[in-house]
DNA sequence: TTGTATGCGTTATCAG
DNA sequence: CTGATAACGCATACAA
C-alpha cells in the first residue's frame, strides 16, 4: 500500500535544527521549552502546516480525546436540538462528539463497547433506556459517563437533570390561576425517564380532581391517539396537561379537527419541553421551556471535571426551566 | 499517570501459545493461518474479552475506520432524519460518525482539518454551503468526500442526488391534473442547492403562468412569511408551490389563522421532502418524498466503493422520489 | 503456515 | 533546558 505522506514531528524536528521532543514539548505547551527554540519549532510547525496525529497521541496518552454521544429517537425535535448543542459543546472544548444512536433493533452495547476500544475521554447518555451494560463497562474501562435525564443513580457516574419539579409547579400554578375545574392528564405507559418522573411530580403535587389518559407512544401519534380518547370522555375538560409536547401537539390536532373553535378555546391545553413546533403559528403552546444550550454546557463542563478528577463523588446538576405562555393559536 | 490494564494482542498471544503475528492474522481475517491455531487464538481471544484497539490499528493503517458527518441545521426534521440513517448505516457497516454541525458562525474548515489528524476514512457532507477549502483540504490528504444534495462537481468526489426533476415533474402533473389556473411559486432567496435547483427545474418545466414569492430563509419562519405576501396578493391562488416542506408548513399556518375553510380548501399547497410534520393531521401535506434511507445507504455504498478504488471516476447517484397525494387536512 | 522484526507518530522518562 | 529512547498496540514484509 502506498502510503501518504505526512508531516510528522520529525520534519518539524529536521526543519527547526532540534529533537522530536522539543517539538512536542513546544506544540503540547508540556514541559520546558527556550523562547528560541520554541520560537524556531512554531515557525517551522506553520511552513510545513504541521498538526499532531490525534491517533498517535490517543494510542500514547490512552485517551482520543473522542467522546461517545449515545442517543435514542435522534428524530424528535427535542433530542436533535440537544444533540446540536451537546456537539457543538464538545467540539468548542476540543473534543470530538462520535455519535452512537440506539434503535429497538440495534444492540448497542455492542456500539459501546466499541467505544472502549478508542479509548474515548468520556460517554455522554441521553438514551431513554441505556442498558446496565453500559456502565459496567464504561466504568470497567474506567471512562467517564455523563447521565442525562435519566433516573440510574451510579457512583462515579455524574447526570445533568431538567427541573421537572419546578416545571410541574409552574404547570399546576398555571391551571390553578386559570380555574381549571377538570384536568386531565395525558401520560404515556414507556419507561421514559422524563415521563415517569413528571408523572410521579403530577400526582404528588396536584390538588384538584383529575382523570389519566394513558397510551402506549410518547411521540405525535401517541399524542393523537390520546386526543382520540380525549373526544370519548362525557363532557370536555377544561384542562390538558401533557406530558411532553409531542403528546400536546398531537392532542391540539384531533381536537382541532373535531371540536369547534368555541369548545376549543376553552380547553387549555399544556406541553413540556418547547420544542420548535411548540411556537409554530397552529399550536403556539404554553409549555416549559428547557434549555438545551445549558443542558450541553453543563454536561460537557461536568465531563471535564470528571476527566481531571476521576475520583471525585458523583454530582446531579439541576438545569432551570421557565413557563412559556402562549395563547393556543386563538 | 497509572496505565489501565488492557487485553492486548500480546496477551492473547501468550494465552494461546502462538505469536502477536498469528493472533494479527487470525482476527483481521488477512493472511494465512492454521485452522488449529485459529482456534486456539479464537478461544483466548474470547476468554480474555479481547478486541483490537482501532487507535493502534488506525495508526499503521493509515485510516481509522472514523467517517466525518458535516452538516448544517441538524435541528430541522429532514437533516435529523438524514443523520440518523447516515449514522446508523456508517455503524452497520463499521464505520465510525463523527458528527460535525457547521453553524454560520463556527469557521468549520478547522475542524475539517482536524479530521484530517484522525486519518479518516472518508468524509459524508450534508451542509448547505461547504467551503471549497474542505475539497482541497480532503483531496491533499486523499480522503474520500461523498456530496450529499450538492451542485459541486470535483474529480474523485462521488454525489448523491436527489430527483429533483423527477419530483417537480410529479408536481407539476399534480397542478395539471387538478386543472390548477393561478399557480405561486414560494422560494428563497439562499444559496441552497436544492432550493437553487428546484427553482430553476420549476422554471424550465412549468406551461403554465404562475407569479413568484421570494423569502430569504428556506424554513419555518420563511414559510410564514411567504404566507403573508400571499395574503398581500390581489385575490387568491389556487395552487402554491414550496420548494420545502418547512415552507409549505409556515404557508398553511399563516392562511389557516387568516382565511376561511372554503377558501382554502379551493388553494392547493404542496411541499418538498416529506418530512415528518408533512403527515400530521393539520397539514396533511401533498409532497414529494425522497427515501432517508436509500439516499444513506447509497452514500454508504459510494463511500465503500471509494475506499476501495480511490482513482475510480466521480459518479453521481440519482435517488428516486414519489408524490404523496394527502388531503390538505379537509 | 508461522515467527521475527520493523514502522506507524506521539508523548514521557531519564540522562546529559 | 535539551536530546536520545522507550513505550503505546497493531499490522505486515520477510525469513524460516
Amino acid at each position: 500500500m502506498s502510503r501518504i505522506k505526512r508531516v510528522t514531528a520529525q520534519d518539524v524536528a529536521e526543519a527547526a535544527g532540534v529533537s522530536r521532543a522539543a517539538v512536542s514539548r513546544t506544540l503540547s505547551n508540556n514541559g520546558y521549552v527556550s523562547p528560541a527554540v520554541r520560537a524556531r519549532v512554531q515557525a517551522a510547525a506553520d511552513k510545513l502546516g504541521y498538526r499532531v496525529n490525534y491517533l498517535a497521541r490517543g494510542l500514547n496518552q490512552q485517551r482520543s480525546d473522542i467522546v461517545g454521544v449515545v442517543v435514542a429517537d435522534i428524530d424528535s425535535s427535542f433530542r436533535a436540538c440537544q444533540i446540536r448543542h451537546l456537539t457543538e459543546t464538545l467540539l468548542q472544548y476540543n473534543y470530538r462528539p462520535l455519535l452512537i444512536p440506539t434503535g429497538e433493533k440495534r444492540d448497542c452495547s455492542q456500539v459501546i463497547d466499541m467505544l472502549m476500544h478508542y479509548s474515548v475521554s468520556g460517554v455522554i447518555i441521553t438514551s431513554d433506556t441505556p442498558p446496565a451494560e453500559i456502565y459496567t463497562n464504561c466504568i470497567e474501562h474506567q471512562v467517564p459517563v455523563i447521565l442525562i435525564n435519566k433516573a440510574d443513580q451510579h457512583p462515579k457516574v455524574d447526570r445533568v437533570l431538567c427541573d421537572n419539579a419546578k416545571g410541574m409547579e409552574l404547570l399546576l400554578d398555571y391551571y390553578q390561576r386559570h380555574h381549571c375545574q377538570r384536568l386531565v392528564l395525558v401520560t404515556t405507559a414507556g419507561n421514559s425517564y422524563s415521563i415517569r418522573e413528571r408523572e410521579h411530580l403530577f400526582s404528588r403535587q396536584v390538588s384538584m380532581p383529575y382523570e389519566v389518559i394513558r397510551v402506549a407512544r410518547h411521540d405525535y401519534q401517541g399524542g393523537v391517539e390520546a386526543g382520540q380518547k380525549v373526544l370519548e370522555l362525557t363532557g370536555q375538560p377544561d384542562g390538558i396537561l401533557c406530558l411532553n409536547d409531542y403528546l400536546a401537539i398531537g392532542v391540539i390536532d384531533v381536537l382541532k379537527a373535531s371540536l369547534s373553535k368555541q369548545v376549543l378555546a376553552n380547553i387549555r391545553i399544556t406541553g413540556f419541553d418547547d420544542m420548535a413546533q411548540a411556537g409554530w403559528l397552529n399550536y403556539q403552546l404554553t409549555t416549559v421551556h428547557q434549555s438545551c444550550e445549558s443542558l450541553a454546557a453543563t454536561a460537557v463542563k461536568l465531563l471535564q471535571r470528571r476527566i481531571s478528577h476521576p475520583q471525585a463523588t458523583e454530582v446531579a446538576e439541576v438545569i432551570d426551566v421557565i413557563l412559556v405562555e402562549r395563547d393556543g393559536g386563538q
